[in-house]
DNA sequence: ACCGGGGTAAACATCT
DNA sequence: CAGATGTTTACCCCGG
């Protein structure tokens, strides 16, 4: 106890850096800085983790090294969607937005994480005219980083091309050819993928795109909302004093546009960005007019080269020091030549550059969904009460969004396929729609946590992106260890199942390894809904539904107001979930994904969303009040035996305590009985 | 300001 | 004895 302040700074850090789920948690981004060490490995914070382990490994497997890669493509852009959400809030920065300044909190708040603020308090915060402003504010922002991120991503990609198109002169040309071939369609890939976003958006009226100025179409967006200089803030994160350069912009000339003609538009020029990396930046440069400009400030190097700055390659998961640009170009010759390794690589990124655009749609999708529930916008009320079911993939999403819409009170309906329909073709198979999700999902984040996640649902859909991503999954351990047990046929698994299930299924918790076993441990023992069950072989742990739903009502059960604001404003994900768990559970594509395959998954991972959405759900009718949870018992007991065997059966439901174990779920079989009888309809149909 | 939940750290006890 | 597994306590942070 006294103790504790020696270890006081120790223990600061690591919160820290922690980053933890919630997206606020990881805006103060790198500051681990200090103590980061304190804890572990890794910190969840900057890149160099990751890459010093690369390095120190010197060999890696192909797969590591693509994990790797992966991460820190990931952290990347996680921090660029934080940047930009620092970048508005921070009030130092801007200046230029005129009124706008009251807006920026709450646009910040709204993009990264609407969950925190309910469609109720941003009323009660804005008054319509700002609530206009802030959805142009928004979209313009939304347009214009989309549009630089996109930018950058080409650049990188053509970097890398020219760079290995250069080296290859010393490689066998066959290879050669074929290898750039791929880059090129990478590139095209992601030009055709830009160009539809903004198809995407100017259908729905983000953007009034005009063919010509293809040159700009950031220029034909709504700039009046957005000043030139946030920019600079976006990509600026904590910002360091302004660094000369950029003028080298366009250097390279790296001629996307040319390769992209159809694309859109970037004929900008390419100036000098490469991945956002760790804190960029900032270079103040008020003056910069063209939001590309920006994008190049934030690169410092003067000499630049898009994959060199800070004196270090910025190539995904190198960060070698080179002195000069020589040297750098030279490491990237001989580093990063055209192999399968870059190529691979390239490709890591290009599946970030989607994500990072299907986040932005989603989130743009989420804000019109906002406005148009609060009567901001005139939105086209277009009757899409139809399920549009096309792809096998969307169709689970389309019906959320459907859901959603049809939410809505007023009837008012936006374009959610915006998001949707356009992006999903692109996606790659089993990544794709999977990923698609997550957009909803994963916004919810922070909220999830706090109100019964639908994790399995969120899950099931970003399955993919967690397992590969080194992002830290917006659930917490509790729901976490209970998803992991509730996904294995006979309910039970034993710690170093546990341990095991979250390593394979989060890249995130393949570091730290220390600090989350023992969180996941501390949890096993603190919450009651966990029961460990002594066995032949063991020990292991199964949950106690009853016990694991009475403890997250509490939350909700609270104020009506919050639930209300729950199901307007949540219940975008997490009721749609619900919705979309029975109307198509049978049909859930999602689950294709690989990871999730195993039948006792399949099973329990429906009835999971539904609890987790019933739940809190069913409380607010029936216990006003607010204190004791456990009243109201939930109905949906998803997880619901699947079907497990009478031998050990005792799983969750009743018979828990199989081999003796006192089962503190004695509470009663009469709410087990609901449980049951819930399930298996559910299943059946 | 208070409270509760979640995360992290760490000490300690047991078991293997 | 070392390491894994459990339990418990303390503290921090965040949001209501």
């Amino acid at each position: 106890m006294m103790v504790e302040s020696a270890s006081e700074t120790i223990r600061s850090a690591p919160s820290s850096q922690n980053g933890v789920g919630s997206l606020s948690g990881q805006a103060d981004g790198g500051s681990g800085g200090g103590g980061a060490g304190a804890a572990s490995t890794a910190g969840g914070g900057s890149g160099r983790d990751v890459a010093a382990g690369a390095d120190s490994n010197g060999e890696m497997s192909p797969a590591e090294l693509l994990h790797f890669q992966q991460q820190q493509a990931l952290q990347v852009a996680r921090q660029f969607l934080l940047q930009q959400a620092s970048g508005l809030s921070s009030p130092g920065n801007n200046d230029s937005k005129q009124s706008a300044s009251a807006l920026q909190v709450p646009v910040s708040v709204a993009m990264m994480s609407p969950q925190m603020l309910t469609p109720q308090q941003m009323q009660q915060i804005l008054s319509p005219p700002q609530l206009q402003a802030l959805l142009q504010q928004q979209q313009a922002l939304m347009i214009q980083q989309l549009q630089e991120y996109y930018k950058k991503q080409q650049e990188q990609l053509h970097l890398q091309l020219l760079t290995q198109q250069q080296a290859g002169k010393q490689q066998p040309k066959e290879a050669l050819g074929n290898k750039q071939l791929a880059f090129q369609q990478q590139l095209l890939q992601m030009q055709q993928l830009q160009q539809q976003h903004l198809l995407n958006l100017q259908r729905q009226g983000l953007v009034s795109l005009q063919p010509n100025q293809a040159s700009g179409p950031l220029q034909s967006l709504p700039q009046a909302a957005v000043c030139p200089t946030d920019l600079p803030q976006l990509w600026k994160g904590e910002g360091a004093p302004g660094q000369p350069a950029e003028e080298s912009v366009k250097q390279e000339g790296l001629d996307l546009t040319g390769t992209a003609a159809t694309a859109t538009s970037f004929t900008a020029p390419p100036k000098v960005s490469p991945p956002l990396s760790h804190h960029t930046l900032p270079n103040g440069q008020p003056t910069v007019l063209t939001p590309r400009r920006d994008s190049s400030s934030h690169e410092e190097t003067p000499s630049s080269h898009p994959l060199y700055g800070h004196g270090e390659c910025k190539w995904p998961g190198c960060e070698t020091l080179c002195e000069d640009l020589g040297q750098f170009i030279k490491h990237l010759n001989t580093e990063h030549a055209l192999d399968d390794r870059s190529t691979a690589q390239c490709r890591v990124q290009m599946q970030v550059v989607q994500q990072l655009e299907i986040q932005l749609a989603k989130e743009s999708e989420r804000l019109q969904a906002m406005m148009a529930h609060l009567h901001m916008r005139p939105s086209e009320p277009k009757p899409f009460s139809q399920p549009l079911n096309p792809v096998p993939g969307s169709s689970s999403f389309s019906k959320v969004t459907v859901s959603a819409a049809d939410s809505f009170p007023d009837g008012l309906v936006h374009p959610p396929t915006s998001a949707a329909a356009p992006v999903t073709p692109l996606r790659p198979p089993g990544l794709g729609s999977a990923s698609l999700h997550s957009g909803g999902p994963t916004r919810r984040r922070s909220s999830s946590d706090k109100f019964c996640s639908p994790i399995s649902s969120e899950l099931a859909q970003n399955h993919e992106f967690y397992k590969n991503a080194d992002v830290r999954p917006p659930f917490t351990y509790a729901s976490l260890i209970r998803q992991a047990i509730l996904e294995t046929p006979d309910r039970q698994l034993t710690l170093n199942e546990i341990y095991n299930w979250f390593t394979r299924m989060f890249a995130y918790f393949r570091r730290n390894t220390a600090t989350w076993k023992n969180a996941v441990r501390h949890n096993l023992s603190l919450h009651k809904c966990f029961v460990r069950v002594e066995n032949v072989k063991g020990a292991v742990w199964t949950v106690d539904e009853r016990e694991y739903q009475k403890r997250r009502p509490p939350k909700m059960t609270g104020s009506p107001t919050l639930v209300k604001n729950m199901i307007s404003g949540l219940s975008y994900g997490a009721l749609n979930a619900s919705y979309q768990a029975a109307l198509a559970e049978s049909s859930f594509p999602l689950l294709n994904s690989p990871g999730m395959l195993n039948p006792g998954s399949t099973s329990s991972l429906l009835p999971l969303s539904h609890e987790d959405v019933g739940a809190p759900v069913e409380l607010l009718p029936s216990n006003g009040s607010s204190s004791p949870p456990r009243l109201s018992p939930p109905q949906y007991s998803h997880q619901v035996q699947v079907k497990e065997e009478p031998a050990e059966a005792e799983e969750d439901g009743r018979p828990r305590p199989p081999l003796g174990p006192p089962n503190p779920s004695t509470v009663g079989p009469p709410e087990d009985r609901d449980l049951e009888e819930e399930l298996p309809t559910e299943e059946l149909s």
